[in-house]
DNA sequence: CTGAAAGCGCTAACAT
DNA sequence: ATGTTAGCGCTTTCAG
């Protein structure tokens, strides 16, 4: 049998209330009716019941990390540094994780009102979602709170945390220039995401802004995915006039990038320089090491889950936009 | 306001019951009342409350991923590879993770059941035990569904997954001496694991069939930390008689040992033949490429899973106890 | 096929 | 300083 707050008040001959106040800390209690009732709870190993707790309180002291439900999720190291930062951070404040999968490919407009309405958490933190989820306007409307990561959308009933993308792909560019690059061409991210398309268009505004060539063959689309990028990437090789540097929205593709290169017996940085983004672990490990733009991953999820905490403890309000700062990481790859 | 299944029940003009058996499929209902009531929830958007429901069915279809307090956790891929296998059959039995992070330090027999106590999980994964955890014990005493990862230890009450982690370790050896090393030292894992005490005696039994010399300054403890590794290893390097290989019980421990290696400028696998233990990301980008024994860490997240969920449907009893396969990968460091 | 009553374990609000 | 009542939203049990 369960020890419940009943036995204990029956042992101690005090009502249940009296003993919710001792677990709790809260009203007064006599010090020595306080002692007693403590004595019992340690002698009966009485744990409280969080989910009849919850039941009246509304609040579990858990938040949902909202993940596309794709299999082997953690074994993308982006990934695994912003979970890094928000464990992190949770672990702080005393709340518990919980992994929430969504389908990707549900475009229906209740999907995280679903979740909300179920109580189990209270908030969430929302990764990688695109730019038309139709699950988060709704979602806005009403007072849960919430943090995109990663997701730059400016609205009033919208928190993100973001990196400030076009910067990094101009911090690129301009990279690549300084090193006498002058055919620069992208394997662009996914267009679904905000910062996929924001990584494109550092790209091209400082191509502009630099007088350099824009082609349309040099852009190809990775999607943040190494296969596809490398399946991709095989088009730059077609092009008519062949780009000398590679901008790459994310280090998976830059990896798939020079491993295609290698095949083609091509040298980088000599013949083709590289540059990626994110700086996931690998970026220093493979060869030639990658150089890339760092955004503070850990950072990102520390972040958001500060931001969630605040807006749970109503110590803020919506909306919170935070852009964190990125930086080149030069390595042997440029 | 929130809407229940009273509201339902109110709208629809039947009683709560009657809604609950149509939210449930259990129980007769009339196909008409169960249309109209099928209707009203949607209409209404109504959710079950997963708190109040849990309250009484005593079943949260949650489990509880225990692992240690350590920060930046999912940044080891070993960690993150586990995950991964325990999320992806997760996925697939619709049940949810909740990460519960446990004091490594804590010694009290009670560590585990408090959480059992709580009421939030249908059973728990248990990540990186050590062997003499206080905890575990009591907690095989109670009914209470768990499985341990890469822990071995047989007993009546107790279910775990693990690799042959003995074999793996002679398999190293076996390898590094038909590659004509005789002089092989080793970087040991955390003996309070025990697959760092099984894989220390995989390598001296080896040893000892194959009529090689045991020295006690060829084995170092890296207590599965690249940083530890790193600094033990250079012992190594004092040693009278100077190793020809290494056998790391991790691959982090390996990674570490090559960066010293190379730093006194020696050559892998010319001077020194290294191989590592797990398989990780890393071991193939490394340069030299790392020689390993791969354990199928997401197996073992998978199985531990599945085993789990069987446990909790009472489909299997305890005691469960798995053995999965390693295998040798050869890369350039031997 | 449907409903009423009771209760899961806890706490808020109001007594005393 | 402590107790009583009521109720969180749901399901189980038993009765119709």
């Amino acid at each position: 049998m369960r020890i419940t707050i009943a036995d204990i008040a029956k042992k101690a001959n005090v009502s249940k209330m009296t003993v919710s106040r001792v677990i709790n800390g809260r009203g007064y209690v006599a010090p020595k009716t306080a002692e007693k009732i403590k004595k019992i709870i340690d002698e009966l190993g009485y744990q409280p019941n969080l989910i009849a707790r919850s039941l009246v309180s509304k609040s579990t002291k858990i938040i949902g990390v909202i993940i596309p439900k794709v299999e082997h999720l953690f074994l993308d190291n982006y990934i695994a540094q912003i979970l890094s930062g928000i464990t992190d951070e949770a672990l702080k404040k005393d709340y518990r994780i919980i992994l929430i999968p969504v389908e990707y490919s549900d475009k229906s407009e209740d999907k995280y009102i679903k979740i909300v309405k179920n109580r189990l958490l209270d908030g969430m933190i929302l990764l990688k979602t695109i730019i038309d989820d139709p699950g988060i306007a709704p979602l806005s409307e009403t007072q849960f709170p919430f943090v995109l990561v990663n997701h730059k959308r400016y609205s009033k009933k919208i928190n993100f945390v973001d990196s400030k993308n076009i910067r990094g792909a101009e911090l690129a560019v301009e990279h690549l220039y300084s090193k006498g690059y002058r055919k620069i061409a992208c394997i662009a991210g996914s267009l679904h995401e905000t910062n996929g398309k924001d990584r494109l268009r550092g790209y091209l505004k400082k191509l502009e802004d630099l007088g350099l060539e824009k082609r349309d063959e040099w852009i190809v689309f990775g999607e943040f995915r190494k296969s596809v990028a490398y399946h991709e990437c095989e088009k730059l090789f077609k092009a008519k006039i062949l780009p000398d540097a590679v901008f790459c929205a994310d280090d998976y593709s830059a990896i798939a990038l020079i491993e295609k290169i290698k095949e083609r017996k091509l040298r980088v940085p000599e013949d083709i320089g590289v540059v990626g983004f994110d700086d996931i672990e690998l970026a220093e490990y493979v060869k030639p090491s990658l150089t890339t733009i760092r955004q503070p991953l850990i950072e990102l999820g520390i972040s958001a889950a500060k931001i969630l905490f605040d807006l749970i403890e109503e110590t803020r309000k919506p909306p919170i936009h935070k852009l964190l700062n990125v930086e080149l990481i030069q390595r042997e790859s440029t």
